[in-house]
DNA sequence: GTCTATAGCCAGATAGAC
DNA sequence: GTCTATCTGGCTATAGAC
């Protein structure tokens, strides 16, 4: 936790303000401060607000693709992959609740900039999974689906709860413990529903 | 669409850009341009730019919130309220794309800000959708389910394409067209996912 | 009610001492 | 490498003419 490079803590930091308040809200002092370091030092790590932006950026694409790149490219049955997703995706969003809504505000915010990475080899291909779906459905194991709406299912199930939580919270009237203890239900009962959906 | 007055011209053209870019990211003079009027007219009418932010966040939320109030307090039976809120919901929100995800992301931003909305009459309440889920439970119409999850669910399913499309699209490799498209393909499919998750 | 001009502030960025 | 001081530009807001 300390004898880190400066350069590590203010990554460390920008990731923090960053992720809370995106590009446009954060402010280079927060940074500083949250670093516990002079303000002119991130210039001299990073150049520009931007550069920093794109560092933060980065690093949040990396630590998020595995997690899709697991349903594309391993070689676990379809089956599998929706509950291993499901589990290993809520325990990691609960770990860094801002991530997935700073990937889509600045995704959303920048398309050009966005396309980057998509065009880029950690960018997950859905090319695998697509003839996985395919080649259950020729066995028996699936009805005939679209493996893009089933994906699109998964990531909505699991994702929009913490890219909401604010608007979720309210209209269910939910407090903390109570969001989080749904969110463990959940675990089980989204690969449950999917699952029933798909299986022939 | 024309003749009417400045202070409708400076509010339409304010929910276009604060909806589009958020509070942060908001520029007064370009809300300016987007009515074709002076700045200063924006102060005039509105006083200041938090004002003007407080009447297009109003209005958000009294345009959003009529459609969970039709889940929660319509006469409809629980699966004719699920296939009509998806089918009014997806028809909306392609006609207001930026809706949900500025409510999702100023709530977030505000939350003090946004119980003051949760507090009021017009939001939305889940007491009498509760209690009508336990009655079909016990009539023999659904399994025993918790009705918090399945609103979620809901939500889920119909919002997060919206709030999440530069992702979406980016992962699934979609244009605007088969974007569009896969949303109308969902107005049959969400229902048809969760009614058969929860009749008995 | 509508405009021009400008005040005043804040945030990103840099110069330069140490 | 790290700090203090400062420049610069941009944005909200207002004063004041018409």
């Amino acid at each position: 936790m300390k004898d880190q490079s400066t350069e590590e803590n203010i990554l460390k930091a920008a990731i923090s303000v960053f992720q809370k308040k995106g590009m446009a809200g954060a402010r280079m002092q927060e940074i500083a401060d949250e670093a516990k370091i002079n303000k002119a030092m991130l210039h001299y790590y990073y150049k520009s607000k931007q550069k920093l932006f794109e560092a933060v950026f980065r690093q949040a694409f990396e630590k998020f693709a595995p997690h899709i790149n697991q349903v594309f490219n391993s070689d676990k049955s379809v089956f599998e992959k929706i509950t291993e997703f499901t589990d290993s995706y809520i325990s990691f969003v609960m770990e860094n609740p801002y991530l997935p809504n700073f990937l889509i505000q600045e995704i959303n915010n920048n398309p050009e900039f966005a396309d980057l990475f998509f065009g880029s080899e950690i960018a997950p291909n859905p090319f695998r999974f697509k003839k996985q779906i395919a080649e259950e459905i020729e066995m028996g194991i699936l009805k005939p689906i679209d493996p893009k709406q089933l994906l699109l299912n998964l990531f909505s199930l699991t994702a929009f709860s913490f890219v909401g939580t604010g608007l979720v919270c309210g209209i269910l009237n939910l407090d903390e413990r109570k969001f989080k203890s749904m969110m463990e239900e959940r675990k089980i009962l989204i690969p449950e529903l999917l699952i029933n959906s798909i299986k022939k």
